[in-house]
DNA sequence: GTGAAAGCGCTAACAG
DNA sequence: CTGTTAGCGCTTTCAC
């Protein structure tokens, strides 16, 4: 930078005037300036400019998982990119910690609660009882959750609607008929899981439909899972699902494919999420689409602007999500009402 | 700690020193500084050490990815996951660049390739025709390639023996007695795919049975890409498949499913990856299993030593596989002869 | 509109 | 073994 400087006739004040933008500077100037800087092929040093700045445009996602979940769930890479595409559109760089022990917590804890190398904190919101997102409250590094935190005083937070989604596949497939509808939940201790549960009851209740435990039972969000969760659902004879996640829902059908079941004839499911993979299973699958892609990249914009704009109030952005409708849920049932 | 300098009586040096557990420290200034540490609830500023130290413990991650991939495939959350650790173990931090674009890889070359932001870089293996790696070697950063670059003249890099994997994969087929083994390969544009190509190729070759076009599809990784492989490979009846990942494996099972085959009675699959998935489809898949999280894992080890001991000479790790023999190949074919 | 000067919070010779 | 003294490369008042 001194050199350009020097290049160009000018102080280093003005080389970072014209750097960072700012008004006040001659048009010929800046014009000869940049031109140096061209011709130079110069690019700041980011570690002096964050030093100086105390402004490192760099975030940090934290993601505490275990280690299974984080690859098993096509969630999180897509979230990722989110998140990734913003930073980089914002000229920010994006910092990466997975938390999957209590020791990885105890290193990166420090590193990314003070002020020094992150400008701001994005976190998935974990599971119930993790005290992650508390400690992180406590420090003054700005801070997003993504999902809802189950202590939700004063954090931002941006999520899906959760409970309206489910309310609304559940629905569905009580109006086309279906009496005896299960459900395979996610992890039981994770909001996400919870909040779906809730739309399941919620569009029983509201039919008066019975909330039937053995109708109930619990995957991890994993193919595997689903498959297994499906095997035990199966001496309940339920006549449809929804599964919460779409790799379950897969895994499901499989297990309902080799008891003999006929989709959606004898049985029909309903998905989460509408991954690629829903529109060209056997048959392709029913499933709610959420916008994953959507909720990491404003979750970047919301954390951007609390940077800038001071972390109160807190902000809450909900996203919608569209029911995507397949044939594994089948149009009216076949004993069924018209609608 | 200009505070706990003085709160401990010492100098800022000796901070420094015990905080980077320089020798030369007498233990009772140690043990006060490092008290006085805890009860203040100190932590260095990451990036003034950064600039004064000229080294950030910063290491970059490039995925130069199309975005589907990146999610389709369950091989970059695990490889991010052993990097992510690794960098833990050692104290480092994890950036992460996706590029998906020509305007992203401008925007982040110049933040990665200088010094400043980055002591190293990880980068996957690109495409044929990407010159990313080729700039990277341009400038200065210590790099370390995941996967086997095309042009690898003074790159060190690390990669699994997909070669020998898929040589082995396909000649456990031929033992078992199959004769037309088809393969789905991945997108010809990589060198995984070209590798694990050349195997299956290898293999027929070493017992003369003919390396015939119409049983050569190729795929894109996903399952779906699978499913319509298998379909395109229905006509030249193959008696057994060796697919270049899991996820397409299941969807070549699938449409052989739906074709009517029996597996492995018809048809024989091998797969590869080993994902959790292919030990509960169905049937479960006999694949070749890669160190995935170990590729990640070493290859900061890697990054790290030549970040400390300069770049040269460039180093080469190749990591074994294991063929993990489930039902989908079968045993002796049906037709066979005995081993 | 531009330059001079004073740091940002730490590390690293260099003395002692 | 410890303190003093310069910086690291940039931003940012504050004068002019």
């Amino acid at each position: 930078m001194e050199d350009i400087a020097r290049q160009a006739g000018v102080s280093r004040s003005t080389v970072s005037r014209v750097i960072n933008n700012h008004p006040h500077v001659s048009d010929d100037v800046r014009k000869r300036v940049l031109e140096t800087i061209q011709s130079t092929s110069f690019y700041p040093n980011l570690t002096a400019r964050a030093l100086a700045s105390q402004r490192s445009s760099m975030l940090g996602l934290l993601l505490p998982r275990n280690v299974s979940s984080f690859f098993a769930d096509p969630f999180f890479p897509r979230l990722t990119q989110g998140i990734a595409q913003a930073c980089n559109q914002f000229n920010n760089t994006l910092g990466l910690f997975l938390i999957t022990s209590a020791e990885d917590e105890e290193k990166i804890f420090p590193r990314v609660s003070r002020k020094g190398m992150l400008d701001g904190i994005l976190v998935q919101s974990g599971q119930y009882g993790d005290q992650l997102i508390e400690r992180l409250m406590g420090s003054e590094m700005p801070l997003v959750v993504i999902g809802r935190p189950f202590y939700k005083e004063d954090v931002s937070y941006i999520d899906v609607d959760n409970v309206n989604a489910a309310y609304t596949a559940v629905s569905h497939l009580i109006r086309l008929g279906r009496r005896r509808i299960a459900t395979i939940a996610g992890a039981a201790n994770s909001s996400v899981s919870i909040d779906r549960l809730e739309g399941y009851r919620l569009a029983l209740n509201e039919k008066s439909l019975p909330v039937d435990p053995s109708l109930m039972v619990e995957g991890d969000f994993t193919e595997v899972s689903g498959y297994y969760a499906m095997r035990n659902l199966m001496p309940a004879k339920p006549d449809a699902v929804f599964v919460a996640a779409d790799l379950m829902a897969i895994g499901a059908m499989r297990a309902a494919h080799e008891a003999g079941l006929s989709i959606p004839d004898d049985i029909a499911f309903i998905g989460f999420d509408d991954l690629p993979l829903a529109a060209y299973s056997t048959p392709p699958l029913t499933t709610v689409r959420q916008p994953i892609y959507q909720l990491g990249f404003n979750a970047v914009e919301i954390l951007l602007e609390q940077i800038k704009n001071g972390i109160l109030p807190a902000r809450r952005v909900i996203l919608n999500t569209e029911l995507i409708i397949r044939s594994s849920c089948g149009t009216t049932h076949r004993k069924g009402l018209n609608i």
